[in-house]
RNA sequence: GCGGGCGUAGCUCAGGGGUAGAGCAUCACCUUGCCAAGGUGAGGGUCGUGAGUUCGAAUCUCAUCGCCCGCUCCA
């Protein structure tokens, strides 16, 4: 474990010093949980997306994109599930270390109250038997109406701060009511807090005009009520996939180990729609197209395991973690789910609109299931980084080096004079504006070779071309090559075909 | 949220009441010229932030922010 939190550090201090990952903010301190993209990251970050781009949508015929907008109509996130399932103020018991939710607390002080109020109407009969006049009794009973005011006035104050979401406030009532834990019978309570996984914003400036609208805590929605949409004007037939990358948002309790769980992050999504019955068949078989996916940037198999959910979800029959071995141990990277026809059905409900496709084969209205793959662009960033960092040992020394996979390094290509002059920079600079238009390059003519050298192993920069004398007479260079640390001459001609046959995004999908 | 550890230069860290340090990195010049760490020089830090104690605080105290780890939570 000591050696797991040491390669988290090393990650960590390496993202920042080669400009991969900021903490953001950083001059104030920093914001918890939340990261920046540097300018190399911002690359190694876009290759990812543009590698699962590829895979996804122009490799299958049957799926297409879609760019949809993080705000959406709040009946969305009800129709969802998010906006009941997570929207409690919750407060903590520090002895018993038992969770409530707190407005279920002050209700059920509330109800004593009622309780008591009951108890003295129930003594009144008594007292008055077939005299007593209970409407009366209860509009003039000194005991009963102090009650009713001190409900009414909770019942206000509840209203109030949660209605505001006065936490604070909240918390204050249970003190005030002397709510005891009815486990450890104390009043030892923590803070009242929001255990809303959403994060809320207000649409339109006009305060009290305004509507509350919800960051999208996934952006799976945004492709299911653009299903129709993207059906009619695509002409897809079933099977067909929707996908899209884009940022989603979760406030969650504990964001943390780095950018593995952030409270902003993004999504690479697609959901496969699918003939009822047959989703099975195709939930194995993208657990199969997926693992592939991950397999072909030849980190080592053993980096990656199934994890087969056994408690499922509300809205799943099928559900399994693709886990990835990360500096903290195995979690999950991408989750592949039989989400039913239930997110569908649902806005069908909400909206009531028909969600349903035609199917001509077996001449059938139905609302088709979906399989959803889903992954984290920024996860896929730490499992990338973090399988590819590596610190080796030479004869007489070592060197950090960064084996990215080719097609998603940073810089495919560093070119650089032997020496700064004898007309050698002016060569290099030739031959790094011709292959800057297919692959990105970077120029470096400072220090001895051996050190550039290793520069770019740090940044994981797969290939250098070196321009020498011989290149002023013969027109070759030499290509170094950052895992074997060997040398082979060739022409400066064929340098571009090279690098295609061995940077490009091909060698991965083929 | 609880518990533990930590915060000094871009990175790794030393110092521990009396004018801010090292190595690497960066920049300039020289030297060398195919696997880093040769020479000379330079830049860069109000020691996370804020209060307090003190003649004096990077150092002591408190608070706060942030990071890492474990538990918890989430799924």
């Amino acid at each position: 474990m000591q050696q797991k939190e040491d390669n988290l550090k090393s990650i960590i201090s390496h993202a920042k010093e080669y400009g991969f990952v900021f903490p953001s903010s950083e001059i104030y301190d920093g914001l918890a949980a939340t990261y920046d993209y540097g300018q190399l990251g911002a690359e190694l970050k876009n290759n990812i997306k543009a590698y699962w781009w590829k895979s996804m949508v122009q490799m299958h015929e049957n799926i297409v994109g879609l760019d949809s907008a993080i705000f959406m109509h709040p009946t969305t996130w009800k129709a969802s599930g998010h906006v009941d399932a997570f929207n409690d103020p919750l407060i903590d018991n520090k002895d018993s270390k038992k969770r409530y939710r707190a407005d279920v607390l002050i209700e059920e002080a509330i109800e004593k109250i009622r309780q008591k109020i009951d108890k003295e109407v129930a003594k009144g009969l008594k007292r008055f038997e077939d005299a007593f006049n209970e409407a009366e009794f209860r509009a003039t009973n000194p005991n009963v109406l102090r009650n009713v005011e001190k409900i009414t006035e909770i019942e206000n104050r509840m209203r109030e701060t949660l209605g505001n979401n006065d936490l604070d406030g909240v918390r204050n009532l249970i003190i005030d009511l002397e709510i005891v834990c009815p486990v450890s019978g104390t009043k030892n309570w923590t803070e009242v807090r929001q255990f809303n996984l959403m994060f809320s914003t207000e649409l339109g400036s006009v305060a009290g005009d305004a509507a509350t609208i919800y960051l999208r805590p996934e952006t799976a929605q945004g492709i299911f009520v653009n299903f129709l949409n993207v059906q009619k004007t695509s002409r897809l037939k079933i099977p067909f996939g929707i996908a899209q990358i884009g940022k989603a948002f979760r406030n969650e309790i504990v964001a943390r180990q780095f950018i593995f769980r952030m409270r902003e992050f993004e999504q690479m999504e697609m959901q496969f729609f699918v003939r009822p019955g047959e989703e099975m068949k195709w939930y194995d078989y993208w657990k199969s197209e997926r693992i592939k996916w991950h397999k072909a940037l030849g980190i080592p198999e053993t980096s990656y395991r199934f994890h087969d959910h056994i408690k499922l979800a509300h809205y799943a029959n099928a559900a399994c973690d693709i886990e990835f071995d990360f500096p903290m141990g195995f979690k999950e990277l991408e989750g592949i789910h039989s989400r039913t026809d239930y997110d569908l059905k649902q806005h069908e409900e909400h909206s009531g609109k028909k969600l349903q496709y035609f199917d001509p084969e077996i001449n059938e209205n139905y609302v088709p299931y979906v399989i959803e793959t889903s992954i984290g662009v920024d996860r896929m960033f730490l499992a990338v980084l973090s399988s590819s960092l590596k610190e080796e040992q030479l004869e007489n020394d070592t060197r950090v080096v960064l084996s990215l996979p080719a097609a998603l390094a940073p810089y495919k290509v560093a070119v650089m004079p032997l020496t700064k002059k004898d007309g050698l920079p002016e060569k290099a600079r030739e031959i790094l504006n011709v292959l800057k238009f297919d692959f990105n390059c970077v120029y470096d003519e400072k220090d001895s070779a051996g050190k550039r050298y290793r520069r770019q192993d740090a940044i994981g920069t797969p290939y250098c071309v070196m321009v020498d004398h011989q290149t002023l007479e013969d027109n070759t260079v030499t290509i170094r090559d950052r895992d074997t640390m060997e040398q082979e001459r060739v022409a400066i001609e064929d340098l571009a075909g090279i690098f295609t046959d061995r940077c490009s995004m091909k060698t991965l999908l083929m």
